[in-house]
DNA sequence: TGTACATCAGTGAACGCGCGTTCACTGATGTAC
DNA sequence: TGTACATCAGTGAACGCGCGTTCACTGATGTAC
Protein backbone atom coordinates (compact mmCIF):
# COMPACT_ATOMS: atom_id res chain seq x y z
CA UNK A 1 0.00 0.00 0.00
CA UNK A 2 1.02 3.43 -0.58
CA UNK A 3 -0.30 5.02 2.76
CA UNK A 4 0.43 2.40 6.18
CA UNK A 5 -2.23 0.56 7.66
CA UNK A 6 -4.94 2.20 9.57
CA UNK A 7 -4.01 5.57 7.11
CA UNK A 8 -7.16 5.81 5.70
CA UNK A 9 -9.51 5.63 8.96
CA UNK A 10 -7.25 7.86 10.19
CA UNK A 11 -7.93 10.77 7.90
CA UNK A 12 -11.50 10.03 8.46
CA UNK A 13 -11.10 11.03 12.54
CA UNK A 14 -9.55 13.92 11.26
CA UNK A 15 -12.68 15.02 8.60
CA UNK A 16 -14.96 14.24 11.60
CA UNK A 17 -12.63 16.10 14.16
CA UNK A 18 -11.85 19.28 12.17
CA UNK A 19 -15.55 19.36 10.35
CA UNK A 20 -16.85 19.53 14.17
CA UNK A 21 -14.86 22.06 15.60
CA UNK A 22 -15.55 24.12 12.45
CA UNK A 23 -19.64 23.62 12.38
CA UNK A 24 -19.74 24.58 16.42
CA UNK A 25 -17.69 27.76 15.38
CA UNK A 26 -19.51 28.49 11.95
CA UNK A 27 -22.05 26.91 11.65
CA UNK A 28 -22.86 23.84 9.67
CA UNK A 29 -23.88 25.59 6.52
CA UNK A 30 -20.95 27.80 6.34
CA UNK A 31 -18.44 25.53 6.20
CA UNK A 32 -18.02 23.84 2.62
CA UNK A 33 -16.20 20.72 1.66
CA UNK A 34 -13.35 21.97 -0.48
CA UNK A 35 -12.87 24.34 2.62
CA UNK A 36 -12.95 21.86 5.47
CA UNK A 37 -10.38 19.34 3.28
CA UNK A 38 -8.31 22.39 2.49
CA UNK A 39 -7.71 23.20 6.43
CA UNK A 40 -6.61 19.57 6.72
CA UNK A 41 -4.08 19.50 3.90
CA UNK A 42 -6.20 17.71 1.61
CA UNK A 43 -8.51 18.58 -1.63
CA UNK A 44 -12.04 18.41 -1.96
CA UNK A 45 -12.62 15.02 -3.95
CA UNK A 46 -10.74 13.20 -1.37
CA UNK A 47 -14.18 14.23 0.70
CA UNK A 48 -16.12 11.21 -1.09
CA UNK A 49 -13.62 8.32 -0.45
CA UNK A 50 -14.78 9.08 3.33
CA UNK A 51 -18.60 10.05 3.35
CA UNK A 52 -21.53 9.49 0.94
CA UNK A 53 -22.20 13.28 1.29
CA UNK A 54 -22.09 16.37 3.42
CA UNK A 55 -25.48 15.11 5.17
CA UNK A 56 -23.90 11.82 5.90
CA UNK A 57 -20.65 14.05 7.25
CA UNK A 58 -23.38 16.06 9.47
CA UNK A 59 -24.80 13.28 11.07
CA UNK A 60 -21.71 11.50 11.86
CA UNK A 61 -20.35 13.91 13.23
CA UNK A 62 -23.03 15.09 15.37
CA UNK A 63 -23.40 11.31 16.95
CA UNK A 64 -19.41 11.32 17.99
CA UNK A 65 -18.81 15.12 19.45
CA UNK A 66 -21.94 14.47 21.66
CA UNK A 67 -20.73 11.18 22.80
CA UNK A 68 -16.98 12.52 23.15
CA UNK A 69 -18.62 14.95 25.61
CA UNK A 70 -20.77 12.41 27.31
CA UNK A 71 -17.62 10.63 28.04
CA UNK A 72 -16.04 14.05 29.25
CA UNK A 73 -18.53 14.31 31.51
CA UNK A 74 -18.50 10.97 32.80
CA UNK A 75 -14.91 11.56 33.31
CA UNK A 76 -15.21 14.71 35.38
CA UNK A 77 -17.12 13.02 37.77
CA UNK A 78 -15.18 9.28 37.56
CA UNK A 79 -14.59 8.66 41.04
CA UNK A 80 -16.58 11.05 43.05
CA UNK A 81 -18.91 10.41 45.30
CA UNK A 82 -20.75 13.49 46.22
CA UNK A 83 -21.31 16.99 43.92
CA UNK A 84 -21.80 15.58 40.89
CA UNK A 85 -24.26 17.98 39.64
CA UNK A 86 -22.42 21.01 41.07
CA UNK A 87 -18.76 19.75 39.08
CA UNK A 88 -20.91 19.00 36.04
CA UNK A 89 -22.74 22.55 35.98
CA UNK A 90 -19.37 24.34 37.11
CA UNK A 91 -18.10 23.13 33.53
CA UNK A 92 -20.78 23.50 31.11
CA UNK A 93 -21.38 26.84 32.65
CA UNK A 94 -17.69 28.17 32.81
CA UNK A 95 -16.60 30.95 30.81
CA UNK A 96 -14.26 28.98 28.98
CA UNK A 97 -17.08 26.60 27.61
CA UNK A 98 -18.74 29.72 26.76
CA UNK A 99 -15.59 31.44 24.73
CA UNK A 100 -14.59 28.18 23.04
CA UNK A 101 -17.40 26.91 20.87
CA UNK A 102 -15.26 24.84 19.07
CA UNK A 103 -13.84 22.92 21.69
CA UNK A 104 -17.47 23.00 23.51
CA UNK A 105 -20.80 20.88 23.42
CA UNK A 106 -22.30 20.62 20.53
CA UNK A 107 -25.84 20.90 21.69
CA UNK A 108 -25.45 24.46 22.60
CA UNK A 109 -23.60 25.14 19.72
CA UNK A 110 -25.48 23.60 17.53
CA UNK A 111 -29.00 22.28 18.75
CA UNK A 112 -31.33 25.11 16.75
CA UNK A 113 -29.37 23.85 13.52
CA UNK A 114 -29.65 20.14 14.11
CA UNK A 115 -33.88 20.84 14.51
CA UNK A 116 -33.34 21.77 10.89
CA UNK A 117 -31.32 18.98 9.87
CA UNK A 118 -32.18 15.62 8.11
CA UNK A 119 -34.21 12.47 10.07
CA UNK A 120 -30.63 10.59 10.82
CA UNK A 121 -28.96 13.81 12.16
CA UNK A 122 -31.88 14.11 14.27
CA UNK A 123 -31.74 10.60 15.49
CA UNK A 124 -28.28 9.91 16.04
CA UNK A 125 -28.82 13.70 18.18
CA UNK A 126 -31.48 11.95 19.90
CA UNK A 127 -29.76 8.81 21.12
CA UNK A 128 -26.93 11.14 22.38
CA UNK A 129 -29.25 13.61 23.97
CA UNK A 130 -31.16 10.59 25.82
CA UNK A 131 -27.58 9.01 27.16
CA UNK A 132 -26.53 12.50 28.59
CA UNK A 133 -29.83 12.46 30.32
CA UNK A 134 -29.33 8.87 31.55
CA UNK A 135 -25.66 10.59 32.45
CA UNK A 136 -27.36 13.41 34.63
CA UNK A 137 -29.96 11.95 36.50
CA UNK A 138 -27.41 9.10 37.97
CA UNK A 139 -26.00 12.21 39.58
CA UNK A 140 -29.16 12.91 41.39
CA UNK A 141 -30.08 11.60 44.50
CA UNK A 142 -31.21 8.04 44.88
CA UNK A 143 -34.36 8.72 46.93
CA UNK A 144 -35.68 10.40 43.25
CA UNK A 145 -38.03 7.81 41.82
CA UNK A 146 -37.02 7.12 38.27
CA UNK A 147 -39.71 9.44 36.74
CA UNK A 148 -38.45 12.16 39.09
CA UNK A 149 -34.84 11.51 38.37
CA UNK A 150 -35.67 11.89 34.22
CA UNK A 151 -37.50 14.85 34.19
CA UNK A 152 -35.29 16.99 36.70
CA UNK A 153 -32.06 15.61 34.44
CA UNK A 154 -34.23 16.85 31.50
CA UNK A 155 -34.54 20.40 33.05
CA UNK A 156 -31.25 20.48 34.33
CA UNK A 157 -29.75 19.93 30.70
CA UNK A 158 -31.92 22.05 28.65
CA UNK A 159 -31.55 24.75 31.51
CA UNK A 160 -27.45 24.41 30.73
CA UNK A 161 -28.17 24.39 26.96
CA UNK A 162 -30.67 27.50 27.17
CA UNK A 163 -27.94 29.39 29.37
CA UNK A 164 -24.80 28.90 26.84
CA UNK A 165 -27.12 29.71 23.98
CA UNK A 166 -28.08 33.05 25.64
CA UNK A 167 -24.74 33.79 26.84
CA UNK A 168 -23.01 33.38 24.01
CA UNK A 169 -25.59 35.48 21.56
CA UNK A 170 -25.35 38.66 24.10
CA UNK A 171 -22.62 41.24 23.31
CA UNK A 172 -22.38 42.66 26.79
CA UNK A 173 -19.92 40.36 28.72
CA UNK A 174 -20.91 41.31 32.02
CA UNK A 175 -24.69 40.17 30.95
CA UNK A 176 -23.03 37.00 29.78
CA UNK A 177 -21.32 36.30 33.04
CA UNK A 178 -24.26 37.18 35.03
CA UNK A 179 -26.21 34.77 32.38
CA UNK A 180 -23.63 31.79 33.29
CA UNK A 181 -24.14 32.51 37.20
CA UNK A 182 -27.71 32.21 36.98
CA UNK A 183 -27.71 29.61 35.37
CA UNK A 184 -25.26 27.50 37.80
CA UNK A 185 -27.53 28.81 40.38
CA UNK A 186 -30.79 27.03 39.20
CA UNK A 187 -29.25 24.20 37.86
CA UNK A 188 -28.61 23.34 41.59
CA UNK A 189 -31.98 24.87 42.45
CA UNK A 190 -33.17 22.36 40.27
CA UNK A 191 -31.67 19.24 41.28
CA UNK A 192 -32.27 19.72 45.22
CA UNK A 193 -36.19 21.06 44.70
CA UNK A 194 -39.07 18.68 45.72
CA UNK B 1 -46.46 58.87 -7.66
CA UNK B 2 -46.84 55.36 -9.00
CA UNK B 3 -47.62 53.96 -5.65
CA UNK B 4 -49.87 55.43 -3.38
CA UNK B 5 -48.28 57.29 0.19
CA UNK B 6 -46.99 54.22 2.54
CA UNK B 7 -46.46 51.52 -0.34
CA UNK B 8 -42.31 52.00 0.10
CA UNK B 9 -42.75 51.43 4.26
CA UNK B 10 -45.41 48.40 3.51
CA UNK B 11 -43.02 46.76 0.95
CA UNK B 12 -40.27 47.15 3.78
CA UNK B 13 -42.26 45.69 6.29
CA UNK B 14 -43.38 42.70 4.36
CA UNK B 15 -39.77 41.90 3.89
CA UNK B 16 -38.95 42.24 7.39
CA UNK B 17 -41.89 39.72 7.97
CA UNK B 18 -41.58 37.09 5.57
CA UNK B 19 -37.74 37.57 6.56
CA UNK B 20 -38.43 36.41 10.13
CA UNK B 21 -40.68 33.56 9.41
CA UNK B 22 -38.58 31.79 6.79
CA UNK B 23 -35.15 32.93 9.33
CA UNK B 24 -36.92 31.40 11.97
CA UNK B 25 -37.76 28.20 10.27
CA UNK B 26 -34.90 27.65 7.32
CA UNK B 27 -32.01 29.22 9.30
CA UNK B 28 -30.45 32.76 8.68
CA UNK B 29 -27.65 31.46 6.04
CA UNK B 30 -30.60 29.11 4.60
CA UNK B 31 -32.71 31.77 2.71
CA UNK B 32 -31.46 33.77 -0.07
CA UNK B 33 -32.04 37.05 -1.09
CA UNK B 34 -33.72 36.55 -4.71
CA UNK B 35 -35.72 33.49 -3.31
CA UNK B 36 -37.20 35.86 -0.13
CA UNK B 37 -37.87 38.47 -2.35
CA UNK B 38 -39.59 35.97 -4.81
CA UNK B 39 -41.90 34.78 -2.02
CA UNK B 40 -43.34 38.18 -1.84
CA UNK B 41 -43.92 38.85 -5.62
CA UNK B 42 -41.07 40.92 -6.16
CA UNK B 43 -37.00 40.51 -7.90
CA UNK B 44 -34.00 40.19 -5.97
CA UNK B 45 -33.04 43.99 -7.71
CA UNK B 46 -35.68 46.11 -4.85
CA UNK B 47 -34.17 44.47 -2.19
CA UNK B 48 -31.38 47.04 -1.86
CA UNK B 49 -34.30 49.77 -2.26
CA UNK B 50 -34.51 48.92 1.42
CA UNK B 51 -31.85 47.74 2.69
CA UNK B 52 -28.21 48.55 2.90
CA UNK B 53 -27.03 44.72 2.96
CA UNK B 54 -28.49 41.04 3.99
CA UNK B 55 -26.83 42.00 6.93
CA UNK B 56 -28.68 44.90 7.80
CA UNK B 57 -31.92 43.54 7.52
CA UNK B 58 -30.88 40.20 10.17
CA UNK B 59 -30.27 43.05 12.37
CA UNK B 60 -33.67 44.20 11.63
CA UNK B 61 -35.43 41.38 12.37
CA UNK B 62 -33.79 40.34 15.23
CA UNK B 63 -34.69 43.46 16.96
CA UNK B 64 -38.18 43.70 15.14
CA UNK B 65 -39.17 40.06 15.78
CA UNK B 66 -37.89 39.46 19.31
CA UNK B 67 -39.94 43.20 20.25
CA UNK B 68 -42.77 42.07 18.77
CA UNK B 69 -42.58 38.83 20.96
CA UNK B 70 -41.83 40.98 24.60
CA UNK B 71 -45.36 42.52 23.05
CA UNK B 72 -47.19 39.11 22.82
CA UNK B 73 -46.20 38.63 26.30
CA UNK B 74 -47.22 41.84 27.83
CA UNK B 75 -50.67 41.26 26.27
CA UNK B 76 -50.79 37.79 27.73
CA UNK B 77 -50.56 38.97 31.42
CA UNK B 78 -52.19 42.27 30.85
CA UNK B 79 -54.93 43.37 33.59
CA UNK B 80 -54.26 39.95 35.24
CA UNK B 81 -52.90 40.19 38.69
CA UNK B 82 -51.30 36.33 39.72
CA UNK B 83 -49.59 33.28 38.10
CA UNK B 84 -48.06 35.73 35.35
CA UNK B 85 -45.33 33.18 35.27
CA UNK B 86 -47.02 29.85 35.01
CA UNK B 87 -49.16 31.73 31.87
CA UNK B 88 -46.18 32.44 30.27
CA UNK B 89 -44.21 29.17 30.44
CA UNK B 90 -47.70 27.44 29.51
CA UNK B 91 -47.69 29.89 26.24
CA UNK B 92 -43.70 29.38 25.33
CA UNK B 93 -43.56 26.26 25.99
CA UNK B 94 -46.37 24.38 24.30
CA UNK B 95 -46.39 22.28 21.48
CA UNK B 96 -48.13 24.38 19.30
CA UNK B 97 -44.52 27.07 19.91
CA UNK B 98 -42.50 23.79 19.74
CA UNK B 99 -44.39 23.07 16.37
CA UNK B 100 -44.26 26.45 14.38
CA UNK B 101 -40.45 27.83 14.38
CA UNK B 102 -41.94 30.42 11.83
CA UNK B 103 -44.81 32.24 14.12
CA UNK B 104 -42.54 31.65 17.11
CA UNK B 105 -39.88 33.25 19.17
CA UNK B 106 -36.98 34.12 17.20
CA UNK B 107 -35.12 33.64 20.22
CA UNK B 108 -35.52 29.88 20.51
CA UNK B 109 -35.08 29.45 16.90
CA UNK B 110 -31.61 31.41 15.95
CA UNK B 111 -29.90 32.58 18.96
CA UNK B 112 -26.79 30.00 18.29
CA UNK B 113 -26.66 31.70 15.01
CA UNK B 114 -27.17 35.08 16.22
CA UNK B 115 -24.31 33.98 18.44
CA UNK B 116 -22.12 34.25 15.08
CA UNK B 117 -23.63 36.86 13.84
CA UNK B 118 -22.23 40.64 13.25
CA UNK B 119 -21.70 42.73 16.13
CA UNK B 120 -24.30 45.45 15.02
CA UNK B 121 -27.07 42.03 15.48
CA UNK B 122 -26.42 41.08 18.58
CA UNK B 123 -26.41 44.26 20.18
CA UNK B 124 -30.16 44.29 18.73
CA UNK B 125 -30.00 41.05 20.14
CA UNK B 126 -29.06 41.85 23.68
CA UNK B 127 -31.55 44.55 23.84
CA UNK B 128 -34.81 42.77 23.65
CA UNK B 129 -33.11 40.15 25.57
CA UNK B 130 -32.82 42.46 28.59
CA UNK B 131 -36.06 44.14 27.56
CA UNK B 132 -37.72 40.45 27.69
CA UNK B 133 -36.12 39.79 31.05
CA UNK B 134 -37.23 42.79 32.71
CA UNK B 135 -40.74 41.89 31.50
CA UNK B 136 -39.96 38.61 33.36
CA UNK B 137 -38.67 39.69 36.33
CA UNK B 138 -42.36 41.91 36.65
CA UNK B 139 -43.72 38.83 37.04
CA UNK B 140 -42.35 37.72 40.26
CA UNK B 141 -43.10 38.37 43.25
CA UNK B 142 -43.16 41.46 44.94
CA UNK B 143 -40.94 40.87 47.78
CA UNK B 144 -37.45 39.63 45.89
CA UNK B 145 -34.65 42.17 45.71
CA UNK B 146 -33.97 43.24 42.21
CA UNK B 147 -30.50 41.27 42.22
CA UNK B 148 -32.61 37.87 42.85
CA UNK B 149 -35.12 39.34 40.32
CA UNK B 150 -32.73 39.82 37.44
CA UNK B 151 -31.28 36.52 38.44
CA UNK B 152 -34.64 34.47 38.21
CA UNK B 153 -35.71 35.91 35.25
CA UNK B 154 -32.28 35.21 33.52
CA UNK B 155 -32.95 31.04 34.52
CA UNK B 156 -36.06 31.26 33.33
CA UNK B 157 -35.58 32.42 30.30
CA UNK B 158 -32.77 30.37 29.45
CA UNK B 159 -34.34 27.46 30.66
CA UNK B 160 -37.54 28.17 28.48
CA UNK B 161 -35.00 28.81 25.23
CA UNK B 162 -33.43 25.57 26.08
CA UNK B 163 -35.73 23.52 26.66
CA UNK B 164 -37.92 24.81 23.22
CA UNK B 165 -34.49 23.90 21.29
CA UNK B 166 -34.14 20.78 22.70
CA UNK B 167 -37.91 19.77 22.07
CA UNK B 168 -37.59 20.65 18.34
CA UNK B 169 -34.01 19.11 17.62
CA UNK B 170 -35.10 15.79 18.96
CA UNK B 171 -36.99 13.11 16.63
CA UNK B 172 -39.30 11.24 19.19
CA UNK B 173 -42.51 13.30 19.54
CA UNK B 174 -42.90 11.37 23.10
CA UNK B 175 -39.25 12.62 24.29
CA UNK B 176 -40.18 16.39 23.07
CA UNK B 177 -43.47 16.42 25.21
CA UNK B 178 -41.50 15.16 28.66
CA UNK B 179 -39.20 17.72 27.72
CA UNK B 180 -41.76 20.68 27.41
CA UNK B 181 -43.59 19.51 30.21
CA UNK B 182 -40.56 19.59 32.54
CA UNK B 183 -39.55 22.90 31.32
CA UNK B 184 -43.06 24.16 32.42
CA UNK B 185 -42.49 22.36 36.18
CA UNK B 186 -39.01 23.65 36.26
CA UNK B 187 -39.81 27.18 35.32
CA UNK B 188 -42.53 27.13 38.23
CA UNK B 189 -39.92 25.94 40.59
CA UNK B 190 -37.41 28.74 39.45
CA UNK B 191 -39.85 31.51 40.13
CA UNK B 192 -40.56 29.87 43.69
CA UNK B 193 -37.23 28.36 44.68
CA UNK B 194 -35.82 30.83 48.06
C1' DT C 1 -54.07 73.73 -20.69
C1' DG C 2 -50.10 71.44 -22.60
C1' DT C 3 -45.49 69.96 -22.53
C1' DA C 4 -41.05 68.79 -20.58
C1' DC C 5 -38.79 67.04 -16.88
C1' DA C 6 -37.91 64.90 -12.10
C1' DT C 7 -39.00 61.26 -9.06
C1' DC C 8 -38.47 56.62 -7.52
C1' DA C 9 -40.20 51.67 -6.48
C1' DG C 10 -39.35 47.98 -8.85
C1' DT C 11 -37.05 45.06 -12.88
C1' DG C 12 -33.91 41.83 -14.62
C1' DA C 13 -29.44 40.84 -16.46
C1' DA C 14 -24.92 40.52 -15.05
C1' DC C 15 -20.65 40.43 -11.77
C1' DG C 16 -17.48 37.10 -9.31
C1' DC C 17 -17.73 33.55 -6.16
C1' DG C 18 -18.25 29.27 -3.50
C1' DC C 19 -21.31 25.51 -3.06
C1' DG C 20 -21.99 19.94 -3.23
C1' DT C 21 -20.90 16.44 -6.15
C1' DT C 22 -18.73 13.65 -10.04
C1' DC C 23 -15.11 11.52 -12.33
C1' DA C 24 -10.98 10.41 -15.06
C1' DC C 25 -6.66 10.26 -13.50
C1' DT C 26 -2.08 9.60 -10.55
C1' DG C 27 1.35 6.95 -8.53
C1' DA C 28 3.20 4.21 -4.80
C1' DT C 29 2.62 -0.13 -3.11
C1' DG C 30 1.29 -5.16 -2.81
C1' DT C 31 0.33 -9.47 -5.30
C1' DA C 32 0.41 -13.10 -9.00
C1' DC C 33 2.87 -15.75 -11.91
C1' DT D 1 14.05 -12.83 -9.58
C1' DG D 2 11.56 -10.02 -12.81
C1' DT D 3 7.53 -8.39 -14.86
C1' DA D 4 2.64 -7.32 -15.32
C1' DC D 5 -1.27 -6.13 -13.09
C1' DA D 6 -4.60 -4.76 -9.17
C1' DT D 7 -5.41 -1.76 -5.45
C1' DC D 8 -6.87 2.56 -3.68
C1' DA D 9 -6.17 7.21 -1.08
C1' DG D 10 -5.86 11.27 -2.88
C1' DT D 11 -5.91 14.93 -6.96
C1' DG D 12 -7.89 18.56 -9.50
C1' DA D 13 -10.82 20.04 -13.18
C1' DA D 14 -15.43 20.32 -14.25
C1' DC D 15 -20.77 20.08 -13.67
C1' DG D 16 -24.90 23.08 -12.67
C1' DC D 17 -26.48 26.03 -9.28
C1' DG D 18 -27.59 29.75 -6.06
C1' DC D 19 -25.36 33.23 -3.48
C1' DG D 20 -24.96 38.71 -2.34
C1' DT D 21 -24.56 42.69 -4.78
C1' DT D 22 -24.54 46.21 -8.68
C1' DC D 23 -26.58 48.86 -12.11
C1' DA D 24 -28.76 50.64 -16.33
C1' DC D 25 -33.28 50.72 -17.21
C1' DT D 26 -38.74 51.09 -16.97
C1' DG D 27 -42.83 53.53 -16.57
C1' DA D 28 -46.44 55.71 -13.92
C1' DT D 29 -47.01 59.68 -11.47
C1' DG D 30 -46.25 64.52 -9.70
C1' DT D 31 -44.35 69.12 -10.59
C1' DA D 32 -42.71 73.33 -13.14
C1' DC D 33 -43.42 76.55 -16.41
Amino acid sequence: MRYEKGHKDSTRQRIIEAAGQRFRREGIEAVGIGNLMAGIGLTQGGFYNHFESKDDLVREVVGRSLHEKLESMRALNAGKRHGGIARLADWYLSAAHRDDPAGGCTCSALAMEIARSSEPTRAAFTGELRATLGLIGAQLPASLKPKQRREKAQAIFASMVGTLALARAVDDPALADNLLAAGRRAVLALAQAA
